[in-house]
DNA sequence: GCTGCAATTTGCGCTCCGACAAAGAGCCCT
DNA sequence: AGGGCTCTTTGTCGGAGCGCAAATTGCAGC
C-alpha cells in the first residue's frame, strides 16, 4: 500500500472543487490497491466495508441471481466512484466487481462516509450524480430490453462500450478490454449464440470485426442507425 | 399555497434526525400543492425546477421513448422524495409523474438544493438512499425482464404493488389505486393482452380478483411461488 | 335509460430467439 | 508439437408471447 500522490487524483470529478489541502486530507485515509486482470475488487453479498474510485483500468460489474443467472450490470472506467453500497444504505455489495484488465483503485473505509460528506459536501454531490446517472442508464436498459429486438440491443451495447472505452485503431474503434460474446449477451439479456450470430452477420457486412474476446466497430454510424431501429430494415435490405 | 405544519412531516425519513428548529427552517421554503387524480406533477423533458416529497397519495412515474413507447417506471408512495433531477445533474425531469389518486406534495426550488445539503447533510443522505434504492429496484427489473417469463414478471409486479400500496380487504390485499392491464403491461415489458390473459387465468384459479382498473391479490402466497419460478409448473399442474 | 367510449377479454397466426447439439478455432501449458 | 480447455460458430426445432382483429363489458355523461 503506497502513499497516494495528489497529482493522481486532481482531475477526478470527486476531487474537483477541493483545495489542495482538502484533497490531501481526503487522501489521508485512502488506500491504493492494484487488481490484476480477472481478480475481484469486491464480491456480491460481502459486507460493504469500503468505497472506491477507479484510478486506472476497467471493471466489469456483474450480478448473480438466486437462480444462478448472471448479468453484466455495467463497466466502470477510470475516474469513476464505485462500491458506494453503504452510502445507499446497503449492508453488503449488491454485485461483484472484477478487473477486466489490470486496474488500480483508491478505497476508503465505508465507516468514514458520513463524516466525510459533512466535511466535504462535494463528495455527496459527486456520489449522487454518479448513482443518479447509473439509475438513468439502468432505466434505459429496462426500456431497451422491453421494447427492442436483440439486434438493436446489441448495437446499443456496443456503441455504449465504444463511447466509454473505445480506442481508435486503423479499422475503426476497438473496445479497449477483452469482451466475450457471453459478456455482450449478459449485458443485453440474450444468449451468447444469438450474439455470435449477430456479430457474424455484421462481420460479413463489414460493420464489425474482431475475434475471440475482441470487438472492433468498423462502422459506428451504421450501428447507430441499427440501434435506433426503423431504418434497420433498409440496412438489412442492402445486404446480399 | 398553505404554510406547512411541522407535524405533517415529522415522521418522514427526510426530516428524521433534524431538530424542530431545523425542520421549521427546511419547511420555510417548502410549498404544498394538491394534485387531483390524473394531473401531472411534472412532465418528462421540462426543466427540473423543483424537487418534491409526497405527503399523501400515490404517483405513477412514466417514461415515453423517442419512438413513442411508454413504460411505467415506478409508483411513488407517501413519504418518498422524488423529482430530484437537478441533484442528479439533470437539467430536465427524465420522466412524467402523474397522480394515480388525489395527492399532496411538498416542493422546494431545485436552486436551493446545494445550499440545503450543506446546511442539512441528512438531506443528501436521504436522497442518496432513495436514489440508490431505486437503482437496485431498477436493476432487479432488468434482471426480471431478461430472465423471467411474463407470468413471473406479472406476479412480481403485483406483489411489489401489494407491498407498497396494498390495503387489506375481505378477499385479500387490494392495490390501493386504480391500475389497468395496460399499466401492469408497461411495468413488466409486455402487452395489455398478455396481462389480461394471465389475470383471467389467475381469476379462474382464485389467485386474484378484480375488474376494471382494480386488482385484489387473493392468494399472495401462491403468487409468490409463481414469481419465484421453478415450482410454477406444480401450481399449474393442480389447476383443472 | 341510452349512448359512446375506453378498458377488458378472447381467438389466431406468425416470428423471434432460446435451447440443445455439434463442430471449429484459438490459446495456454507441458 | 500436442493436448486440453474455453470461446465461437452454426444447424435445427419448438414455444412464448406479440400483434392484429373482433367481441364483450363497465362506466360516465346526458
Amino acid at each position: 500500500m503506497a502513499a497516494v500522490d495528489r497529482s493522481l487524483v486532481a482531475n477526478l470529478a470527486m476531487f474537483a472543487g477541493l483545495s489542495p489541502a482538502e484533497q490531501d486530507e481526503l487522501l489521508r485515509e485512502a488506500r491504493s490497491v492494484r487488481y490484476p486482470k480477472g481478480t475481484a475488487v469486491f464480491n456480491q453479498g460481502t459486507e460493504a466495508e469500503r468505497f472506491f474510485v477507479l484510478l486506472h483500468g476497467h471493471l466489469r460489474v456483474e450480478k448473480t441471481t438466486p437462480q444462478g443467472q448472471q448479468m453484466v450490470v455495467r463497466y466502470v472506467s477510470a475516474g469513476e466512484l464505485f462500491g458506494v453500497a453503504q452510502a445507499m444504505n446497503l449492508k453488503s455489495y449488491p454485485a461483484t466487481a472484477v478487473a477486466a484488465v489490470d486496474s488500480i483503485a483508491l478505497s476508503w473505509p465505508s465507516s468514514s462516509w458520513h463524516r466525510l460528506i459533512v466535511t466535504f459536501p462535494t463528495l455527496a454531490v459527486s456520489a449522487l450524480q454518479t448513482v443518479g446517472s447509473r439509475l438513468q442508464d439502468t432505466q434505459a436498459r429496462v426500456i431497451e430490453i422491453s421494447n427492442e429486438q436483440v439486434e438493436q440491443r446489441v448495437a446499443h451495447a456496443l456503441l455504449r462500450l465504444a463511447k466509454q472505452a473505445g480506442r481508435k485503431v486503423d479499422a475503426g474503434v476497438e473496445i479497449d478490454f477483452p469482451i466475450s460474446r457471453q459478456d455482450v449477451a449478459e449485458m443485453t439479456g440474450t444468449t451468447l449464440h444469438t450474439v455470435s450470430r449477430i456479430l457474424s452477420a455484421w462481420e460479413q457486412q463489414g460493420l464489425v470485426e474482431g475475434g475471440r474476446q475482441r470487438i472492433v466497430l468498423r462502422d459506428p454510424h451504421k450501428l447507430h442507425i441499427l440501434a435506433e431501429g426503423n431504418e434497420a430494415d433498409q440496412v438489412r435490405g442492402s445486404a446480399p
